[in-house]
DNA sequence: GCTGATAATCAGTATAACTGATTATATTGT
DNA sequence: ACAATATAATCAGTTATACTGATTATCAGC
C-alpha cells in the first residue's frame, strides 16, 4: 500500500502512452524494460507457485522439455531453455532427488545421460501444469484471450527471430 | 550452427502454434517461458551495448527513471524500477563512480539522497538511449511496426494489471 | 522529548551464470 | 589402428544479484 508508485506510472506519467503517432521510437528505450518486468512478475508467481511441490518455474520448465522431448541429453536441454551447462547439473540434480526425472546413460552415446521423467514425473506433470496455468492465468488476468493470443504469436516471432545462431 | 535447435522449435513442433482455437489454455504452460526468454534475450544484448558506457542495462534504466523523476530517494527509484533496496546502494555506488549520477541530500529529508543525473551524466544519456534503441530495435527486428506497438501496449496493459500492492 | 517508522548502508547468506579444468567417451583424419 | 580433436557431464572457484537482519541518522506523531 506504500507503493502505487509502478513503473507503469512512469510510463503513463511521460506520455509514452498512448503511442498514438507511428514513430515508437520513443518508447523504445522502455521495451526491454517493460519486457523484463512482465516477465519478472509472471516468473515470481510462478516460481511461488511451484514451491509447493519443491521445485522452481526452471525445474519445471526442464519436465515440459522433457515430456516432448523424451531422453534428451542434459546439454540438448539446457541449450533449448538457454540454460548453462553446469547451472543444468544442478537443475537436474535437483529433479533426480525429487524423482522427478530419471538420469539414463545413452546407449548411443556413453558419454551424454539420456534424461526421462520418471514415473513419478510424468504422474506429476498434469498436476504441477496445471497450477503453473492457473497464475500464469492469473497473471494474464488484465488481458483480453484476444491480446493474450497475440501477445503469444508476438513474442514467439521474436523469439524465433532473434536466434544467436 | 551446431544449435538450430531452439525453443521456438519446441514449440512450433509441438502445434502449440498457430492456435487456431480460441483455447489458449495448451499454450498457457508455455507463456511465462515464452516471455522469459523474449526478456533474457533483450536484456542480454542491451546489456552488451551498454558495457561500452561502462553500465549495465539496470544502470541505463536508473537513469532513464532520473531523466524524468529527478530528485528522487533511492528506495523510490527501486520501488518503481523493482530492484532491492540494498542492490540499489550498489547501482547507485557504481553510476556516481562514473560520475553519471550525483547524490545529494534531500533537503527536506535528511535522510534521504536526492538523486539526479549529473551534468555529464545528462549528457551522455542521449547517446546512450541512442545505442540501447539501436539494438532493442535490431532485436525487434522480426516485427512489424503495428506488432511492436501492440506488444507495448499489451505489455503496459499486463504489468499495469498485476500490481502487487 | 519519546516512540515508532523510514532512508541508506553494511554484513552475511543463497542462488545463478560463468570460467576453466578434469574425466570419459566419441569422432575424425591419416 | 592410432593420434588428435571434440564433446557430455562434472567440479571448483568467481562474480552478480536478491534477500535478511542489523545499524545509524532522521523524521513524524503524540
Amino acid at each position: 500500500m506504500s507503493n502505487d508508485s509502478h513503473l507503469s506510472d512512469l510510463l503513463l506519467a511521460l506520455d509514452y502512452f498512448p503511442m498514438d503517432e507511428d514513430t515508437p521510437d520513443d518508447l523504445l528505450p522502455f521495451m526491454g524494460f517493460l519486457i523484463a518486468k512482465a516477465a519478472q512478475t509472471i516468473v515470481e508467481t510462478v516460481d511461488e507457485s511451484m514451491a509447493s511441490f519443491g521445485i522452481s518455474s526452471r525445474h519445471y520448465g526442464v519436465m515440459l522439455m522433457l515430456s516432448r522431448h523424451d531422453g534428451l541429453p542434459q546439454v540438448a536441454v539446457g541449450e533449448k531453455l538457454r540454460i548453462d551447462r553446469t547451472t543444468m547439473v544442478k537443475l537436474v540434480d535437483d529433479l533426480e532427488k525429487q524423482d522427478l526425472v530419471e538420469r539414463r546413460r545413452d546407449p548411443h552415446d556413453r558419454r551424454a545421460y539420456a534424461l526421462s521423467l520418471s514415473e513419478k514425473g510424468r504422474e506429476m506433470l498434469p498436476e504441477i501444469s496445471r497450477r503453473a496455468v492457473e497464475v500464469e492465468r492469473a497473471s494474464l488476468a488484465s488481458l483480453k484471450q484476444d491480446e493474450i493470443r497475440q501477445l503469444f504469436r508476438i513474442l514467439l516471432k521474436l523469439v524465433k527471430g532473434t536466434r544467436t545462431t
